[in-house]
DNA sequence: TCAGTATACGACCAATTGTGTCGGGATTAC
DNA sequence: GTAATCCCGACACAATTGGTCGTATACTGA
């Protein structure tokens, strides 16, 4: 249904809350998924992939934890996304091996794949600090959200 | 994951083959799921979900069938995933009633907010024609698909 | 009017995926 | 060496999705 998985959104939150707090030099799963009613041992697994996917830096031990691997500006939600939930096909029948052998007819996904693209190059274009900064709730509720141009 | 239904694949793929016979006056479920191979009481579902929404008129009897309501060109990609899956937000906890109580700072879905409706935006910009006439293989391959301007 | 074709719709089951838990093991600081 | 912490695989539960079945209803044409 077009939306993002619940490990998406608390991997989001944790780089969030990691990019908000750049003194410390490391903060526990545990600390995270207590600011936010998150379950601690789910969210482990979320950072431990990020982790694996050179997201965040790892240390084990007393007073260890997680930090930002990178500047929060130089983490794209793309990358967190795809870290967490695998790389995303906005059709069905994806490209390369097996697709869509059933049905060789599936034309729609063609065009569709370019529709892809532009999301990825949205959220390739919201970094963490992005997501940090605005907590403002200035922004005049205008209708008119983001101006998108989609050449096909 | 971020990716459609098959259910609104069919859908697609169902108005995109009546789009592409304008001059016969009805296409029965059966005809359209056929042709793809797809499940014929599935795609029936989805058709009259698509007929009761107002994107097509079904008329039964002999020589019934589906029809699309409006021109192709008028029928957005938007509307049909938004008449099968129903409304789609990015973000898991949606805006209204019983948003992110357990989670109330949950700051991450503001932004993503926007991304949202850049998505919903693009979607809208696609029309069952621009489905249709995107047969041509041509297309020279190149990478930068779609030029997005999102202002945040 | 009657048979055949088709949509309309609700209930149901099967498969997949998403969410969360448990338990044991490996590192590190004090 | 102990407590805190990351690491990781397996598992159980819940939700969603995909698909089927049966039946009722509507329309056409002979």
């Amino acid at each position: 249904m077009l939306k993002l998985t619940k490990k998406a959104d608390y991997g989001l939150i944790a780089l969030k809350y990691l990019a908000e707090h750049p003194e410390t030099p490391a903060l526990s799963a545990k600390d995270i998924a207590d600011a936010y009613g998150i379950p601690a041992q789910l969210l482990a697994k979320i950072l431990q992939l990020m982790t694996k996917k050179g997201l965040l830096r790892s240390h084990a031990g007393m007073n260890g934890g997680y930090a930002l691997a990178r500047e929060a500006r130089e983490i794209s939600a793309y990358e967190v996304i795809l870290a967490i939930d695998g790389p995303f096909f906005i059709t069905s029948c994806t490209k390369g091996a097996k697709s869509c052998e059933l049905t060789p007819s599936c034309t729609i996904k063609e065009p569709l794949a370019r529709v892809n693209d532009t999301i990825a190059g949205v959220l390739k274009s919201i970094s963490i600090q992005d997501l940090a900064e605005h907590e403002q709730p200035g922004m005049p509720a205008n209708g008119a959200a983001g101006l998108v141009s989609l050449r096909l």
